[in-house]
DNA sequence: TGAAACTGTACTAGAATGGTACTATATAGA
DNA sequence: TCTATATAGTACCATTCTAGTACAGTTTCA
């Protein structure tokens, strides 16, 4: 089964709280509660998060984690990035120091990296604001 | 990171072995052989797109597994479906009677099925036999 | 200076994957 | 009809990956 980690799928429900309070800094605990997403799971998306960019983090009493704003720009693509270190199919198309064990007789030796594209493609037009706005509209419901 | 299971890998190749030879009824163990696949793995794989339609098998002395000629319908996604049951990036759009601990909270319920879909589009597009006329140009190089 | 909150590293339990083994069944040919 | 060959099906094990946990360290504010 092709599936995301639930790290991804916790990191996008994250954001989603994030977004619609934008000026407010939340600490790992409150979101933790607001979502029950299990608390050191919380921190630890949050801090992968924080690392690529898409939070911004405070430390010290009354810190926390705050939304960057938009995410008008933010891809779909860019979060499986952060959160799982990207898209390959194949072991082959991860690294092309990976010594595969079938590499001489491979017939695929490098096609792969032509379906990575195609999906990354596709990631990428689907940006997160639309997954959240959508989520809003839902809720609205 | 995302990806696809070694399974799906190998079956791509079975696949173009089999295709390059229309006619031919290869053994498993002939199969393994010609890719180094270890010979219990290669059996299983077989069975498994046997069992999909991508492949003919005959029982008995002298059966095999054969190609079933063009593998110009069929898509990637088809032989993912055979393989790994299938893409749902969460397990909320896996199947709709599962019981999400977060179900309550959740902002995404039901959006993942989008994104879910535009991968399907786009694998849907990729035709096997497009790669494997990639992988020959490859090896005449 | 102490409490609150993030940062980083290391560890554990459980699930999934890849690979293996064995038995049953079907077919061709002598 | 018997035997060799080959797929079909089931059950199993070892390794790897994932999710979750724990804890010590660092930063900031009051």
């Amino acid at each position: 089964m092709l599936k995301l980690s639930k790290m991804t799928d916790y990191s996008i429900i994250l954001l989603s709280v994030l977004s619609k309070d934008n000026a407010r800094c939340f600490s790992a605990s409150t979101l933790s509660a607001l979502t029950t997403i299990p608390e050191p799971t919380t921190a630890k998306v949050l801090k992968k998060l924080a690392a690529g960019g898409l939070v911004n983090s405070v430390r010290g009493a009354h810190g926390g984690y705050s939304s960057i704003g938009s995410y008008d720009d933010t891809a779909l693509s860019q979060i499986i990035d952060i959160m799982e270190g990207g898209i390959s199919l194949t072991d082959c198309a991860a690294n092309d120091d990976h010594h595969c064990s079938i590499k001489e007789k491979c017939p695929m030796d490098g096609c792969w990296n032509t379906v990575n594209k195609a999906l990354y493609e596709t990631l990428d037009t689907i940006k997160l604001s639309s997954l959240l706005s959508k989520a809003e509209l839902r809720e609205t419901l």
